[in-house]
RNA sequence: GUGGGUAUAGCUCAGUUGGCAGAGCACUGGAUUGUGGCUCCAGGUGUCGUGGGUUCAAAUCCCAUUACCCACCCCA
């Protein structure tokens, strides 16, 4: 037997139905909110990654699916969307079309990670990017529409963790500031503590060993270091979200593992997960347009992790939402057969949805079948009802049964109501 | 990449000192010759993850290996 690769799995219909729920709410949602989506490959060249994310980060040095091929051209199962987004964004020249563009995306994502709870090989992601605004408004919208669409799907137990991580104008003096700082702590640090502080410095904020926090906490923070235009963005990103109802929790300690954030970085957590806890995660990049080749672009966006989504998703949502047909076809014999194929054909043309079995079951293996398969209503053709014409119609609800003469068959089984929205 | 746990029927899992491979659920048929759910009866189902080893005998003990789960790490 051939089973799939490590890291990956089947979605089968059984939880098919979550996933097309969030993705029905996050289309709704994000589209109320201005966004478009567009659709990015799922490989691109090698470099558009290693330039994009940063290839010191440990996506790139040991995470990526990078293969030649056939011309001998490296290229990358994408690890993550904002690289190809912003790509297609110069590419297409979708500057020209004037100030802001909300776009997002929805597909698999690589990375060769030891699997564990809610983290997989090829994983799946909706991200959203606005480009073009500098605003902390801009930030503040997206938080809060991230806070309704998690609303929407019932999804509670959650935190919002904001940052800011400098820009260009402060952060280096606060990387060296804290490059110092901990060389000259390293005797009280982890190992892999260590070996950040040359590569890493802000990493090691982020370090959760328990033997490093007392160190870590008397290291400098972020936040008291920013240069002024950053703390007033930071300033009012929180007046805002404080306007918007939205509560948070700043945590200097937070940073991103991909290089292009700048300011504003944030992420949602949940306690219905493990270890893996993080729901998204996002930030502001306003020199990856440039980096990449492009205009002076500002940038704000986010990724949310479709899978931890769905496992986040409350029992009373995860229950009951697998869909029922409307009616149960139960044909007894071969010219009750015939005569049922006919009649599925036309019921499903009048916008009924028939369960039809091809097996040859008794009755009672029918009623039965139909039960399980939680069908409202059967309708029974045998002998009699191909002599007469009439059918019987059976409610399994009630457990009433009439008679109803073929052509008024799609008048009496009402087409499933319109979807909404 | 590191550590711990697990692997037996479609699913969830028992399986004692090494001695005939089990239960519940599900599935199929019947009790009710054409009427579901509840109940009762009957029935089928196995590469005991894989490969070696020890033994008269291995699901059970030993070694290796793979996958899954969990944690570290990392991140969505």
């Amino acid at each position: 037997m051939i089973s799939c690769v490590r890291g990956t799995r089947d979605i089968l219909p059984d939880e098919i139905h979550l996933w097309h729920l969030v993705e029905r709410e996050s289309a709704a949602i994000f589209s109320r909110y201005g966004f478009e989506e567009l659709r990015l490959p799922i490989f691109e060249v090698t470099e558009l990654f290693a330039r994009g994310i940063g290839d010191t980060t440990d996506i790139v040095e040991k995470e990526m699916y990078t293969f030649a091929d056939r011309n001998n051209q490296s290229l990358t199962l994408r690890p993550e969307g904002t690289a190809s987004l912003v790509r297609a964004y110069i590419q297409h020249q979708l500057y020209k079309d004037g100030g802001t563009r909300k776009l997002y995306y929805a597909g698999p994502m690589f990375r060769y990670e030891r699997p564990q709870k809610g983290r997989y090989r090829q994983f799946y992601q909706i991200g959203a990017e606005v480009l073009g605004p500098d605003s902390p408004g801009v930030e503040a919208e997206v938080m809060d529409m991230l806070m309704l669409l998690m609303e929407r799907l019932g999804i509670r137990d959650t935190r919002l963790w904001i940052n800011s991580i400098g820009c260009p104008a402060c952060r280096p003096a606060f990387l060296a500031v804290l490059q110092e700082r901990e060389q000259a702590a390293a005797g009280r640090l982890c190992a892999d503590c260590v070996r950040r502080v040359a590569v890493n410095p802000l990493r090691v904020l982020d370090c959760k060993n328990p033997d490093c926090q007392d160190t870590i906490n008397a290291l400098p923070s972020i936040l008291d270091c920013l240069c002024a235009p950053c703390r007033s963005h930071h300033e009012r990103l929180k007046k805002y979200l404080g306007l918007l109802g939205i509560t948070y929790s700043e945590n200097p300690r937070m940073v991103r593992g991909l290089d292009y954030y700048v300011k504003t970085t944030f992420e949602i957590t949940s306690g219905a997960l493990g270890a893996q806890n993080s729901l998204l995660g996002g930030g502001r990049y306003d020199g990856l347009v440039e980096q990449l080749g492009g205009p002076p672009t500002h940038g704000f966006g986010f990724a949310l992790g479709l899978d931890r989504f769905v496992l986040a998703l409350p029992e009373t949502v995860r229950a009951g939402l697998r869909p029922v047909q409307d009616v149960y076809l139960a044909p007894l014999g071969e010219a009750a057969l015939e005569l049922a194929q006919v009649v599925a054909a036309r019921l499903r043309r009048a916008g009924v949805a028939v369960a039809q079995d091809f097996q040859d079951r008794s009755l009672k293996s029918h009623m039965r079948h139909a039960d399980r398969l939680g069908v409202p209503r059967v309708v029974i053709i045998g002998d009699t009802e191909v002599q007469t014409g009439q059918v019987a119609l059976k409610s399994l609800i009630t457990g009433e049964q009439i008679l109803v003469p073929l052509p008024e068959l799609e008048a009496v089984l009402r087409p499933r109501p319109a979807e909404k929205e």
